[in-house]
DNA sequence: GCCGTTTTCGGCCCGACTGTTTTCAGTCG
């Protein structure tokens, strides 16, 4: 049983929502949830720390409490105090907390007056009119939990940023227009590049008594208005998506756009740090007594807390803020660093387009080289190759780089990992490739143990470059493999291979966290589109906004590299060079006997 | 429960909106 840093951020998060309800000290509260966000976008194991004897009170937002907490969760996989709070209050009433409306002294009042327990209980209080008898309650409040409660059990879910952002840049188009309204622009996880967005939150900049506030209400997309004020008001989509809009005079941009932004936990660092340099900061600037001295724009307000600016992506206090003091923050790796993309198809297997569109495509991007990289047999939906179509394949692109000028096809294939760790295809054709991408796309099941294995095992054959996709997870649909990441990516650091963030939007994987793991370990990232298509190599956009979510600088992204720098890589993660292929073979000679 | 060039106790971000209150608590972001 191994623990990941998210178990024990969901354990300080289940504490902190059962102490919220019981009552207790508010930051008694805010400790752990804050322990719990900081373990959350830490980007090492803290089971691997408490193992090797580290300090945890060095952390951030840990002292000695939460330390031995730590502890003990890592060593026992469980906590007494969470066991404690469980006898004393049903753990599903946590359930009640997500219902919008709801915070901790409602639910308090509704278990202690009506001992509503679980979401289905409230549901059936609502239904029969006791929630309004309630003292605080009213038939506004009953009938807004009704709704809630049905449409969370309905399950309401995040939407991928690539979604998001549609609905966002129609949204705006439409309030740019009305008359009044300066700037319109998105804020909130959508800005800060988040792989999925809960709602939308945007900005204006008005002049008095534009009608912003009502003709966003009254779009024809909006299905109910939740509020309505002169600065704020939310409403509901159609689809379901909540669309929050806040106005500021044109002064206060800057300011509001930050607050806005968030994330709740930079701004509220960002509050902590005016006050110490004796300012007071909002939505609207930041003040030296009732003076603004900061707001018209982002720049202006970090300057006068001494910070230059801070890229969105980085803003979910993970450690920018302290970077930014030292002057350390990091240059993001940005779309226009990329020279190439190592993981496309064509459809030879499950591609829509030629090989010729595809490597015009990636030309016009402005790539020096594409790696096309079709699935192997075993993914027989996908049209994977064998080794004869293989064999052809590497014959043909052969041939079209020979006619084409300013653009190099790789050769290259995705083959799949087998269940236990042997790839889908022969090494006698995998050895005429410029690089084998490896990717799992069966048995995401595994145990944590074994499918760890799995990875390390085909990560230790002969010709491995890059691990695809690694943890397998479609946003909304999959949930990622039970993988032993650390583990992982110290592999591919020994073995001297690669690790991909995959662009597509319902991937991104690895994620944002994970990315910096991989930074920190000093594994190289190749950003890919994983494009089926001429038009997915919009995808990549995608692929950046995580990447610098993660930290990666564009040093840290293998496919900045020109190719006369990327090929020596490859050929060393193909055997094919002094660097040793693997120093300690994982996988026995009768078992690589047996790879098809 | 954490934290400290205002330190080991007394702080801990700040404003808008709603509903049910008759002056404000609770919730949200």
């Amino acid at each position: 049983m191994s623990i990941a840093n998210a178990d024990i951020a969901a354990v300080f998060d289940e504490i902190a929502d059962l102490l919220d309800i019981q009552g207790a000290n508010a930051f008694r509260i805010r400790a752990y949830r804050n322990a719990a966000r900081m373990l959350g976008g830490l980007g090492r194991s803290v089971r691997e720390m408490v193992e090797h004897g580290e300090d945890l009170d060095a952390l951030p937002g840990i002292g000695p409490d939460l330390a031995s907490k730590i502890a003990e969760i890592a060593a026992t996989g469980h906590c007494a105090l969470l066991e404690r709070l469980r006898k004393e209050l049903p753990p599903e009433i946590t359930a009640l907390l997500k219902i919008p409306g709801l915070g901790p002294r409602r639910v308090r009042l509704l278990h202690d007056e009506l001992g509503v327990e679980t979401l289905e209980q409230l549901r059936a209080a609502a239904q029969d009119g006791r929630i309004s008898g309630v003292h605080g309650f009213g038939l506004k409040t009953q009938q807004r939990i009704l709704d809630a409660v049905q449409s969370r059990l309905q399950q309401e879910r995040r939407v991928k940023l690539s979604v998001a952002v549609q609905v966002a840049d129609a949204i705006l188009a439409e309030l740019a227009g009305v008359p009044g309204v300066k700037q319109a622009v998105a804020a909130g996880s959508l800005r800060r590049q988040r792989d999925t967005v809960g709602d939308l939150d945007l900005l204006v900049t008005i002049e008095r008594g534009s009608p912003v506030m009502e003709r966003f209400t009254r779009s024809s997309q909006v299905e109910r208005v939740l509020s309505r004020g002169i600065t704020r008001a939310s409403v509901v989509l159609r689809s379901g998506l909540q669309v929050d809009l806040r106005a500021v005079p044109p002064a206060s941009f800057g300011a509001a756009w930050l607050y806005f932004t968030g994330s709740k936990a930079h701004t509220i660092a960002l509050r902590k740090l005016a006050q110490d340099v004796g300012l007071k900061l909002n939505e609207y600037g930041a003040y030296r007594g009732s003076r603004r001295i900061a707001g018209d724009t982002e720049a202006s307000v970090y300057a006068a807390l001494g910070l230059p600016f801070i890229t969105p992506e980085l803003r979910e206090d993970r450690g920018e803020i302290e970077a930014a003091r030292a002057r350390a923050l990091p240059v993001l790796v940005n779309l226009s660093d990329l020279r190439g993309d190592l993981h496309a198809h064509t459809r030879e297997s499950d591609g829509r387009d030629s090989l010729e569109a595809m490597a015009l495509a990636a030309r016009r991007r402005g790539f020096e080289y594409l790696a096309i990289t079709e699935h192997s047999a075993r993914l027989a939906m996908a049209r994977g190759l064998d080794a004869e179509r293989l064999a052809r394949q590497i014959d043909d692109i052969d041939e079209l780089n020979a006619r084409l000028e300013g653009i190099t096809l790789l050769k290259g294939i995705e083959v799949d990992i087998l269940e236990d760790g042997r790839l889908d295809l022969p090494d006698t054709v995998l050895t005429r490739l410029d690089l084998v991408v490896g990717a799992i796309h069966h048995r995401f099941d595994l145990p944590r143990e074994r499918q760890t294995e799995r990875l390390l095992r085909a990560m230790d054959r002969p010709h491995f470059s890059l691990l695809a996709h690694p943890t397998g997870r479609l946003l909304d649909e999959r949930p990622a493999c039970d993988i032993d990441l650390p583990r992982v990516l110290r592999k591919a650091r020994e073995r001297g291979c690669f690790v991909e963030l995959n662009a597509q939007p319902e991937r991104l994987d690895l994620d944002d966290p994970a990315c910096r793991m991989a930074r920190d370990e000093g594994v190289l990232v190749a950003i890919d589109s994983d494009a089926h298509s001429v038009d997915d190599f919009a995808h990549l956009r995608f692929g950046i906004g995580q990447a610098g979510r993660g930290w990666l600088r564009a040093a840290d992204v293998l496919n900045t590299r020109p190719l006369a720098e990327l090929r020596p890589l490859l050929e060393a993660t193909m055997g094919r060079s002094s660097r040793p292929a693997s120093p300690q073979p994982a996988v026995r000679a009768d078992q690589m006997a047996g790879a098809r």
